[in-house]
RNA sequence: GGCCCCAUCGUCUAGGCCGGUCCAGGACACCGGGUUUUCAACCCGGCGACAGGGGUUCAAAUCCCCUUGGGGCUACCA
């Protein structure tokens, strides 16, 4: 039984490492028949946002990551944000400093940012130097009235602190070559390392996983627990999802990719490119020139005035991609763990249930969005229609599309034709023709001239005979449309291509469509016509003349 | 710089704890062919790895050491 649980701090989107971090948590507790509990550390009051935290939930739960004790559900040890429980940590606070395990501070940020120079310059890690004597009381009341910073720092004991992990072993650290870590900041809130010792005692979390990066952080806590009389939980650090840069996938990839992009285009405005970012001309030129980063939505706002893609780090970059939940649930289930059965593609129950935590390996991971492309198509051939289709509507919606407004009965029909796509974003492209106003259509010039202009205008002449067999056909059905155009194609001696892709391009503006059948049946006879018509007149005077 | 983690095909990985059954298996990608109304999908085939060097042993991908390479942390962020 374990109770594990998902801790993450609101400062936006949830991001694809958190999102597998969390994966695990659940994994590991249902299998367990434990419990999976998710708290907001949202101790840094300068990063959080009011609508980060109810991002974050809407975004696991989106990936069917369902918590069973935290916000919105309740539970035995509420509150779950952090910013609400500081009378909790006080009070350990105080236990700590009466037993003399804890002692005051008063340092700015720029003395302590000396101290770390001076260090360096010696080629030495920092490490506090703790005062023979604490200050007292009215040595804290000096400090406050001076305007001084006041913090609490943790003595570190000096023995050797053993980490024992479920996927590293035993990992030791010396206590003597860490820094005494500050626990109350000067803002009374705790730092991280406190609050979360605190409250995982608290919420009885058994288990603690989480990736790598806080390996070096736990003989910290272990020593905190110690000091506090609580139990120290099994911890499990996961090896981290790295992108194909190198270093560990952040939203920082985003706006490097945005920047490369920036730096590359030729005559950009600037000043448009700014606005459409929401940020000034001078942010922007910070950006582009130095280590500055816009935050996320300005990121994206840029990306989108530029039309590129951004590699996805969020869920909701993913989602928007077209990405199923279901798919991304098994691809990050399998970086750095593997299930051990004889398949790949796997459902978030079936994860649960062969979940082993002696499985995960210590390598990290890359992120190859080409696999996670091939495991999305498997898991739009897993859905039934009826859950296609309703996620399929949740991605029109977000995308914006002019499908969206469509009807249940004829976007079934578009998923039905669509067979073996990758992504939800793939069946949108190629239908979106059913969903544009005629005159809306824009024809790839390329494709204009391949299949409709050379030879003589060959697919010109090709559609006028077509638009009149269509007139003719007695009743319009993707059966009777095949045998039509099979059957002019075997009377003209030619390929069905031949026949088929005037038509398409005429329907739609590009080679690149569903199937022509469903697509010409779910279009309709009128619209076609209409289509074809258009397309000749459009283009019966630019037929290339073949030069001999 | 200091501390810590890691090392099997291009990528994700199986195998490693309990050395021989592994001249290393699967998946994705890639390449070739087939199918075909476009793009996909689908079918068949192919290429492709134990980072290097030392040990230990009758025997090492598997155990030990070193080197090299990658990654993480080094905040009054989490």
């Amino acid at each position: 039984m374990a109770v594990t649980r998902f801790a993450p701090s609101p400062t936006g989107y949830l991001h694809i490492g958190g999102a597998r971090t969390a994966l695990f948590d659940l994994l590991w507790a249902k299998k367990t028949g434990g419990k999976f509990v998710l708290r907001i550390e949202d101790t840094d009051q300068s990063r959080n946002s009011p609508t980060a935290a109810k991002q974050v939930m809407d975004d696991l739960k989106w990936l069917g990551i369902q918590w069973d004790q935290g916000p919105q559900v309740g539970g035995p040890a509420e509150p779950y944000f952090q910013s609400q429980r500081l009378d909790i940590y006080n009070k350990y606070i105080k236990q700590l400093l009466d037993s003399g395990k804890a002692y005051y501070c008063f340092e700015s940020a720029d003395e302590l940012e000396q101290m770390r120079k001076q260090a360096a310059a010696k080629k030495q890690n920092f490490i506090y130097q703790r005062p023979k004597t604490f200050p007292n009381a009215s040595d804290v009341e000096k400090a406050k009235v001076q305007g001084r910073d006041v913090v609490v720092r943790f003595c570190m004991p000096e023995e050797e602190i053993v980490v024992d992990d479920v996927i590293r072993g035993q990992v030791k650290f010396k206590g003597s070559e860490i820094s005494d870590l500050i626990i109350l900041k000067n803002d009374g809130f705790p730092t991280y390392h406190f609050a979360c010792v605190v409250d995982d005692e608290l919420m009885g979390i058994t288990h603690v996983i989480r990736g790598q990066e806080h390996l070096m952080n736990t003989p910290g806590h272990i020593a905190l627990q110690k000091a506090l009389g609580f139990k120290t939980p099994v911890y499990a650090h996961m090896s981290l999802t790295v992108s194909e840069g190198g270093g560990k996938m952040s939203k920082r990839d985003r706006a490097k990719v945005l920047k490369e992009a920036i730096k590359k285009s030729q005559g950009l405005d600037m000043e448009a490119l700014a606005s459409a970012g929401g940020i000034n001309i001078t942010e922007l030129e910070e950006f582009i020139s130095g280590d500055a980063m816009p935050d996320t939505p300005a990121v994206d706002a840029m990306a989108e005035y530029l039309h590129m893609d951004l590699p996805e780090i969020n869920i909701v970059d993913f989602f928007k991609s077209g990405y199923l939940p279901q798919a991304l649930v098994n691809f990050i289930a399998l970086l750095g763990y593997s299930a051990p059965v004889d398949k790949e593609v796997l459902t978030l129950q079936e994860l649960i249930d062969t979940f082993d935590s002696s499985r995960f390996n210590k390598t990290n991971s890359l992120f190859d969005r080409k696999k996670l492309l091939s495991f999305n198509m498997e898991h739009i051939k897993l859905l039934s229609a009826d859950e296609l289709l309703s996620r399929y509507k949740d991605f029109l919606k977000v995308v914006n599309s002019p499908a969206a407004k469509a009807d249940d009965a004829l976007l079934k029909r578009v998923l039905k034709a669509s067979e073996g796509a990758r992504t939800l974003a793939e069946i949108d492209h190629k239908s979106r023709f059913l969903f544009t106003e005629d005159d809306k259509i824009e024809y790839n010039q390329k494709d204009v001239d391949k299949v409709l202009l050379n030879n003589n205008g060959q697919g010109l002449t090709m559609l006028a005979e077509l638009k009149e067999h269509l007139r003719n056909l007695p009743t319009l059905n993707d059966k009777t449309i095949e045998d039509m155009l099979r059957g002019l194609a075997e009377q003209k001696q030619v390929g069905l291509g031949k026949v088929a892709q005037p038509l398409r391009l005429a329907i739609c503006g590009t080679t690149i469509s569903l199937p022509i059948f469903e697509s010409i049946d779910m279009l309709g006879l009128e619209a076609t016509v209409r289509r074809i018509e258009r397309t000749i007149k459009k283009f019966a005077d630019k037929i290339v003349k073949e030069i001999k």
